[in-house]
DNA sequence: CGCAAATTTGACGTTAGTCAAGGTTGGTGG
DNA sequence: CCACCAACCTTGACTAACGTCAAATTTGCG
């Protein structure tokens, strides 16, 4: 899986890429990146055809619902969004959350439909790979699916973990993995990992980490309490790292990334 | 090689008449054909120089192990195994069993390290296919990739009904939807449905679960008595397919996952 | 400023984990 | 073929964690 020859990385200052909102992550910081640097080079006219930067998605709006054609993937530019599955009678299942830099969709390849509804969770922006004009790139394909196989490979492994997370875990050290989780996500894609928002509702993250929405809110008084966390609104700064992160697993090293893509 | 019906205790019986006790996969029926036919029609040689057919396994020898440098993907031919990383101090967690047809390793790819250790859970067979001299394939290799792709894409999505399956539901639940996806798995595979071995522990059903040992233990008891299931050692016979589908989504659609790879 | 949504808090019940002991099974060697 | 032993599984009693229900309080958006 290698030897393959490697296309010039246009390194710009780019206003375009630049970052004048602090909420929005640079291009070079998101996981499209990688895919993106093999329209450079040779084609830029091609990289402007198909993708469509910076597109403004509101507040509660659907980015795609479940039994959409599968029309490419997303990067979020700005915001948060999260992903869920509704073919629970008894309610929706959250399968994730994505921040900024992070891909929405990629699992859905080679599928008709995305499989799962995704809605932003504030005012967001994102970008947009449609995947059905990829097939023109021809020789380019093989460096394209390399992109993909990893990405897939890091989603794997980041499930794995999600699944040793939910199971058999109290309460404190599923809350505690998820902060940790979120805060290394933010770091990785250019945000301070200390202080930061958490876009989603407590609801929310009970439903994804398969607790109530009273123990969540419990879990977190006593994280305030240990003056592990301090928590104003939706702001989060964490105050111990170190105490968060043996409350969170006897030991293990922090999550990975994404939700669904 | 296969199939000997060495446990040919003709019981009254339910659970092992129809359950021979270890049988291969047919290669048409494996995950790894896919790939294979690629190889065909133009050099069949390479075929077999690149793919170890049937390497022998002797219960509990390990595959791999977590450190062991990346060598290529595994198939089951015949008999199983179980995954699992041991980076939790609190002891090993089971990442996934692996039945026959099935591949352990793919989602190592790109990697150094397999990350994970693999056990064979009884007398087992592997088929190989090492992927350093893939890259020799040329023009091929997109084709290759495709392949990679596809099973991944399906790897992500059977472990988001995983971490569904394991975060807040029932022990009822969680052993009720693992043995059907044990079922659909085997018969996706050419083998019955209804009757087959469970071949892990109930201590390793437990830890995959996140339930334990003695919860698995009374649920399964609690199927038996309801006449869902009958048991006998190792062979399990589903009595009543519609009734453990709904004990298993109690709410939810979906069934579980497959093994890592 | 007001209302609806979100969060917090308390009381209580249920599920499944833990500890401990007893029973079964299967593999091995006599 | 049988006896034995070490895993493995089963069962019971007890308990901690967390879900549920209900009501009070806060937040934030228009």
């Amino acid at each position: 899986m290698n030897g393959l020859n490697q296309f010039a990385i246009k390194q710009t200052g780019d206003a375009e890429e630049a970052c004048p909102d602090s909420q929005e992550v640079a291009c070079a910081q998101c996981k499209l990146h990688g895919f993106l640097k093999f329209f450079e080079g040779s084609d830029l006219l091609s990289l402007n055809i198909f993708l469509s930067r910076r597109i403004p998605v509101a507040k509660g709006a659907i980015l795609f619902d479940a039994v959409a054609p599968f029309r490419g993937i997303y990067a979020v530019k700005s915001g948060s969004f999260k992903s869920f599955s509704h073919q629970d009678p008894s309610g929706d299942q959250i399968l994730g959350f994505s921040l900024p830099g992070e891909l929405i969709g990629l699992d859905a390849l080679h599928s008709s439909q995305y499989g799962y509804s995704t809605v932003a969770l504030e005012a967001s922006s994102v970008c947009w790979l449609p995947f059905e004009h990829l097939d023109v790139l021809g020789e380019r394909m093989a460096f394209f699916q390399e992109q993909v196989i990893r990405i897939l490979v890091d989603q794997v492994r980041h499930d794995h973990h999600q699944t040793l997370l939910v199971g058999r875990r109290t309460a404190e050290e599923r809350l505690g993995a998820f902060l940790l989780n979120l805060s290394d996500r933010y770091r990785r894609h250019g945000f301070e990992g200390e202080a930061f928002r958490l876009p989603m509702l407590q609801n929310d993250m009970a439903n994804y980490l398969g607790l109530s929405m009273e123990t969540v809110s419990r879990t977190l008084r006593g994280f305030r309490e240990q003056e592990v966390v301090s928590i104003q609104g939706k702001r989060l700064r964490i105050l111990n790292e170190d105490c968060l992160r043996s409350i969170a697993h006897a030991c293990r090293g922090g999550g990975d990334s994404a939700g669904p893509g």
